[in-house]
DNA sequence: TATGAATGAGTTTTCATTCAT
DNA sequence: TATGAATGAAAACTCATTCAT
């Protein structure tokens, strides 16, 4: 589908355009290689030779392998961010139906993501293996997620349809984890798609009711 | 304190003792330095350096620098599942408050662990950042916690006083995987023990009564 | 002289071919070395160094240092081969005049060969002395030389030219020892070309006619 | 056996001969170790451990690994030179036959040492492999046995009963070059007992009489 | 512009030899 | 005296990055 271009913005030679098609392709090849083999067992030559470039053509397009791992892991991470946003504001739910079915919501669209191992592995293992900065990087996005949930949780505090002495910033602390925790454990080779759902359930309910009830 | 050697058993020559020590000052090198700098950033020298020895006496004592980091992480998985068999055993708890007592101190004693962040970054991230057969071990360690949190899961829905439709291994799942997640945003820079002590506490909340009740 | 490339084989490129040539540099850089140093005390370093390259740049153009002693080596037994059939058949000769010049003209092919020292050293000394597998292919040269002076020898026996009884193998084998033992007597710094000019005389005249006569 | 000691001379002490007897040994050790896996190839510790001893009382015989190597040479050489000088004069024989028999028995003997491959290996591929000056040492044995053979090849022509126009030194050469290139071929995996009899039989008689009579 | 060739810095590992017990 | 522990020098090899075509 081709792209609209505002009035005034001169649309992208076809040289500019055959350029950054090839930037989003060894993009997709590096995020490949670095899933398969780790970041520091991947070579830029592997990479290249994936795409079929030279690699010399590599660092026409990026810094160095250090920067594209960069961009992989800021591409994740915007991905991840706009799956937490979608169509969702801390304050659209008002009663706990409306909610319970806002994180389900939330927690399907999650998953799809974190389905794809390849990310979980990337954001989780190979960004903090790296590098500290990488690592803050993701965390933002950490943070970025307990901010929204604390929001949310305020919301149904005031509103009356969560527990009222919820420590809402701890609680969103707890929630995150538990859904990164999850997607790490996603890592196991014997998880197929069911038992992830069930697993999804398993993890709301526990959120909402605890164990007790 | 001078540990006793049952009868027939001859002490440890000094010798033999001295290069125990050795061997184990090296690992803990080996530890701080894999955490500090990550698997890959690390050099044997680093290591060796650290201890004040020459490169080469290093392989004396360990095979290979992978060889280490197997070593060190069998002994973190070694310490983990310690902590999470102490003194407890599925159906020690018989209402309630007794498995809530007992969730609370194994959650302090995990969290004694892992407070040491250096632990969690290298069973967490160097494992899996260098090997798949590492990940695995780890990953192992994994399947033994949630295993035995099905247990008790299921000692106390037998007994009644958990909830009887609940899932115990996929909740089990998602009790771990909390903790894990707990444990990895424990690597964000800016966690005070305090706010450990209060995420704690919001997780086991959670996990007991979960947002609503 | 430039090489006539046939029809529809398009001549290498200028950069093909400036690879080959300094592959080949590469080789004959290391012949040297090998026979100066022997191969264990000759570093890739040193080959380097005397191409003048960069130690890297070796390996890409071989896999190791070990590959290239094997090539060459495998060039050496190539050459050696050839010298044993250059316008040379078993048939060839059908009086014992004719077979004497044969012979007299095969030694002195070989005699141009061993007169580089560096190629007896090579063949014989380090080729063994790296590896069993090594050994086996200059033996396989040695076994070639052998089936090939046992037929020289039959179709002399059977044309009547050479003794009655003589053992063709056997006597094959001793001859092939001359021929073997007298390169390796030649790395004695003493030996000037005239000198060996008389060996080859003196061991041509043994072989046909013996001490005695 | 005791050894006698001249009148005076004090009989080496307990301590003295038990030394004495390691460092046999040792030398023992180091011919095997040095044969099976090559100079280069072999350690000092393998050494050592071939013996039962700790590497460092190695230190206590020898001055390195080079001066084992020397050693173990000089005694293959002396050995090889006492096979030469053995009851053989080059004026024993005064006849034809005489010399015949005489030259059957040096070359048996000369392949009882050769038998043993491991003597060739060290004596013909190891020591030139590592060092111009062992390869002078064994050289050194090839001149002696070259002026050896001339000096029997003197007593023979003078007598009359070898070739009257025999280049004496020359053919001593291309003899001694025999005997060595067929020892070199004694290393090729397949050549049993009865094959070095049939080889050395036909060396003998190409010797004498040549290929054609 | 795209490329493959070239490179050197860096790392792991080995082993003969010395030292302290 | 005998030993194992310690060592550092050396060497092969890899790979991200630059350069010349």
């Amino acid at each position: 589908m081709a792209v609209k271009y505002p009035a005034g913005v001169s649309q992208p030679s076809y040289a500019q355009r055959r350029k950054q098609q090839l930037r989003q392709e060894i993009l997709d090849a590096a995020f490949d290689v670095f899933a398969e083999r780790g970041y520091h067992d991947a070579g830029v030559a592997d990479i290249a030779a994936r795409v079929g470039i030279g690699h010399s053509t590599f660092y026409r397009h990026f810094e160095s392998k250090r920067d594209i791992l960069e961009q992989v892991i800021t591409t994740l991470i915007t991905r991840a961010a706009s799956a937490l946003n979608a169509d969702n504001a801390p304050d659209a739910a008002t009663t706990l139906p409306e909610y319970r079915a806002q994180v389900q919501r939330i927690a399907e669209a999650l998953d799809e993501i974190a389905s794809d191992l390849r990310v979980v592995r990337i954001l989780l293992i190979e960004a903090s293996g790296v590098d500290a900065d990488l690592q803050q990087r993701v965390f933002g996005l950490f943070d970025f997620a307990i901010n929204a949930t604390a929001a949310y949780f305020n919301n149904g505090r005031d509103r009356g349809y969560l527990r009222a002495d919820l420590d809402t910033t701890a609680t969103a602390h707890a929630v995150v984890g538990m859904i990164l925790g999850t997607a790490i454990l996603g890592l196991k080779p014997d998880i197929d798609t069911n038992t992830r759902r069930l697993l999804i359930q398993a993890a709301v309910r526990l959120m909402f009711d605890g164990l007790v009830d």
